[in-house]
RNA sequence: GCGCUCGUAGCUCAGUCCGGAUAGAGCGCAGCCCUGCGGAGGCUGAGGUCGUGGGUUCGAGUCCCACCGAGCGCGCCA
C-alpha cells in the first residue's frame, strides 16, 4: 500500500538525517500520514516535523526541510513540499496514478484486499436474537454492523466465521412455548389465556396454526396439563425458520447456527464449569454457585448456578465462550451486542480471564439501541405490548439495500432514531441509490462501448491525465486503506461515506470527460478507467452487503 | 445515587480513538446546466456560540475537569 510505503520513506529520511548529523539523535515519534482536507495540501501530509520540534530543539520548518533533503525518491511520489508551520505535503505522481488503473483491473474482484489478518481465525457473532419472535427493526443495526464487519475482516485477510447463537435453552423460550401452546389450544376451542409475560403478537397465532397443519391435534395434552416438549422444540424450530428467512432477505448468511442447548447435551457446560473450578474462581454461598469475577476486574461477583440448580444465562455464555476459545480454538472472537447488554461486558471479560483466555482476544462491540418512531411518536419495542415493527415489514417497504446502507452508516455509539414513516417516505432519497447509480451508469457505458469498440484490453492508461481522471484513481486507491482501517477500528460506518465519495468522483469525471469518443486510443484508456471504477464501486457496495446493479 | 454512551447546519449524521492548515456529507431550501456514453446526474448559494463553563497546548469539535440534557446499565432476568 502506497501509504505505508510513504510512511516508511519519511521515517527513513529522518533516520538518515540523524545519521548525517543534520538532526539530533532523539527518539522519533510516530506520525501516521494524514489525508489533508484541501487538495492543494497534496495527497498525504505528515505532521512529523511539528511533533519532533520540541525534542529536536529545531523549528518545525527546518526539520521538514531537512527531512525532504534526505528523502529517497519513489516512482509514486510526484512532489514533496514543506508548508508552514511544518507540514510535509506529498503529492502522488500523475503517471504513477494512471498506471494504477491496470493494477486495479488485474486485482479484479480482490481489489481492496489487504494482508492484515494473515489467515488468522476469527469469529464474528451477531444478531443472535432469541427465537421468540421475528427479526425486528432494532436488530437491523446489529446485523448491518456484524455482517459488514465480517465482510471487511475477510477482505483484510482473516479467516472469518459468522455465527448466530440460538438461545433455545432459557426461560424465554419456555414462556414462548407456553404462549404458543395457549394459542394452539385456542385453535381447538379451549378457553385458555396466554401466560403472564407471554408474547401477545399476531405471529404467535400463525405459528400455532402452522403447528396444527403439521401435527393436527396430536400435540394436545389433557386440559390443565403443561405443554408437551415437542411444542417447545417444534415451535423454536419453526421460529428459527422465520428468522433465517428474515435474515436471508437482507443478505445475511451464517456459517453456523449454534444451539445453546447443545452446550448442555454434549457436556461443554460441565467442562467449562470444571475448568473455572480448577482455576479457583468458583465459590459457593447462599445456596448458589458464584464466579469470583470481582477478583478479575468486574465490580461484583456473579451467580453461575442458582440455588435451584439451574444455570444462569451468564454460565451459559461462559460455556459458549469456552467452546469458542478452548474447544474450537478461535484466536479472536468478536461479539456484537445491543447496549442493553453493557453490564454483561465486564463479567464476560472476567470470565475469559478465569478460563485462562487473554480477555484481549474477546472484543465486544456494543451498539446503542434504536429508538423507533412513527412520526413524532416513540414506539416502544416492548414485546408485552405486542407491537413489533418487523424488519420484513420495513424491507418490503424500502428495500434491503436501503435498509442496510442506512444502518451501517451510523457509528455504533450513536444514539439513532428510526422513523419508520420517514424511512418509507424518503426511501427514494436514500444515498445508496446515488452509489448504485454510478455503478449502473458504468454498466451502461460499457455496453454502449461494446457495440463500437471490439476490445479495450490494449488501452494505454498513460493517456489518463485529466484532473478528474486522476481524482477518480486517487479515490479508488483509498479503498485498501479503508479496509485496513475498518479492520482495525471495527467501525464499518466509514464505508458508506467512502462509497459516496467514490461515486461522486465518478460522476464528476463523467460530466467532464467523454468516455467513448472518436479518439479511439483515449476511449480505450477511459474504458479501462471506468471498468476499474466499476470494480471499486462493486467492492465497496459488496462489503456492505449491498447489491451493485447493472441497471436500475 | 454510581457507571457506560451520546449532544456538530432546518432534519439525519461523519469528523473525536491518535489535537494540526478555511469544520464536512446526504436530505431539505434558493437558483443554474440536456443539439454527445443513463438527469436516480452536474454546478452555485444560503444555513454552524461543534450542549454550557473552565483548564492543558504553539494549536482544541478532538485531551482533562465541572455542569446541563438524552439513551442504556447497575437481578439467583436474558
Amino acid at each position: 500500500m502506497v501509504k505505508h510505503e510513504l510512511e516508511r520513506l519519511i521515517s527513513e529520511a529522518v533516520r538518515k538525517a540523524q545519521a548525517a548529523g543534520d538532526l539530533p539523535a532523539v527518539a522519533v515519534p510516530d506520525a501516521p500520514l494524514e489525508r489533508p482536507q484541501r487538495p492543494e495540501h497534496g495527497d498525504y501530509a505528515s505532521s512529523l516535523a511539528m511533533r519532533l520540534a520540541r525534542l529536536a530543539g529545531q523549528s518545525p520548518m527546518e526539520i521538514a526541510k531537512t527531512a525532504v533533503k534526505h528523502m529517497d525518491l519513489d516512482e509514486a511520489v510526484g512532489s514533496v513540499d514543506v508548508a508552514p508551520p511544518g507540514f510535509l505535503n506529498i503529492r502522488l505522481s500523475p503517471s504513477w496514478l494512471a498506471a494504477q488503473v491496470d493494477a486495479i483491473l488485474e486485482a479484479g474482484e480482490r481489489f481492496g484486499d489487504v494482508p492484515l489478518g494473515g489467515g488468522r481465525s476469527l469469529q464474528v457473532e451477531y444478531v443472535s436474537a432469541n427465537p421468540v419472535g421475528p427479526i425486528h427493526v432494532g436488530n437491523g443495526r446489529g446485523l448491518a454492523l456484524g455482517d459488514t464487519l465480517a465482510n471487511v475482516l475477510a477482505a483484510a485477510g482473516y479467516q472469518v466465521q459468522r455465527e448466530y447463537l440460538v438461545n433455545d435453552a432459557g426461560t424465554q423460550t419456555e414462556t414462548f412455548a407456553a404462549t404458543l401452546y395457549a394459542r394452539y389450544q385456542q385453535l381447538f376451542g379451549r378457553e385458555v389465556e396466554i401466560p403472564e409475560g407471554g408474547y401477545p403478537g399476531e405471529y404467535m397465532i400463525s405459528l400455532a396454526q402452522r403447528l396444527r397443519e403439521e401435527k393436527g391435534d396430536s400435540l394436545l395434552a389433557p386440559p390443565g396439563e403443561p405443554y408437551p416438549p415437542e411444542v417447545h422444540d417444534l415451535g423454536v424450530t419453526r421460529m428459527m425458520d422465520v428468522i433465517r428467512d428474515d435474515l436471508a432477505m437482507v443478505g445475511v448468511h451464517y456459517d453456523r447456527w449454534f444451539s445453546e442447548r447443545s452446550l448442555y447435551s454434549d457436556g461443554t457446560y460441565e467442562k467449562s464449569l470444571a475448568h473455572l473450578r480448577d482455576g479457583g474462581f468458583v465459590t459457593e454461598r447462599e445456596g448458589a454457585v458464584w464466579l469470583s469475577s470481582s477478583e478479575l476486574g468486574d465490580e461484583k461477583d456473579n451467580v453461575l448456578v442458582r440455588s435451584t440448580g439451574a444455570p444462569t444465562y451468564f454460565a451459559s455464555d461462559i460455556a459458549y465462550h469456552y467452546d469458542k476459545f478452548l474447544v474450537r480454538g478461535f484466536q479472536r472472537v468478536i461479539d456484537v451486542w445491543g447496549a442493553d447488554h453493557q453490564g454483561h461486558v465486564p463479567r464476560m471479560k472476567a470470565a475469559a480471564a478465569a478460563l485462562g483466555v487473554d480477555p484481549e482476544r474477546l472484543t465486544i462491540i456494543l451498539y446503542q439501541l434504536v429508538t423507533l418512531k412513527r412520526g413524532a411518536e416513540v414506539v416502544r419495542l416492548s414485546k408485552r405490548a405486542g407491537e413489533v415493527v418487523t424488519l420484513r415489514e420495513v424491507v418490503e417497504e424500502v428495500g434491503a439495500d436501503a435498509v442496510r446502507f442506512f444502518f451501517v452508516s451510523r457509528a455504533a455509539d450513536s444514539h439513532m432514531d428510526f422513523d419508520i414513516e420517514l424511512a418509507k417516505r424518503q426511501s427514494a432519497e436514500n444515498p445508496v441509490y446515488y452509489v448504485q447509480y454510478a455503478h449502473a451508469r458504468i454498466a451502461g457505458i460499457l455496453s454502449h462501448a461494446a457495440e463500437r469498440i471490439r476490445s479495450f484490453e490494449d488501452g494505454d492508461v498513460s493517456l489518463l491525465t485529466h484532473e478528474s481522471e486522476l481524482a477518480l484513481v486517487r479515490k479508488m486507491l483509498q479503498l485498501a486503506e479503508l479496509v485496513e482501517s475498518v479492520a482495525v477500528s471495527l467501525e464499518p460506518h466509514q464505508l458508506p461515506y467512502y462509497a459516496m465519495d467514490l461515486a461522486a468522483a465518478f460522476h464528476d469525471f463523467y460530466e467532464k470527460c467523454r468516455v467513448v469518443s472518436d479518439d479511439e486510443a483515449l476511449s480505450k484508456a477511459r474504458l479501462k478507467l471506468v471498468a476499474a471504477a466499476k470494480l471499486a464501486l462493486a467492492r465497496a457496495l459488496g462489503l456492505m452487503g449491498v447489491s451493485a446493479p447493472e441497471r436500475m
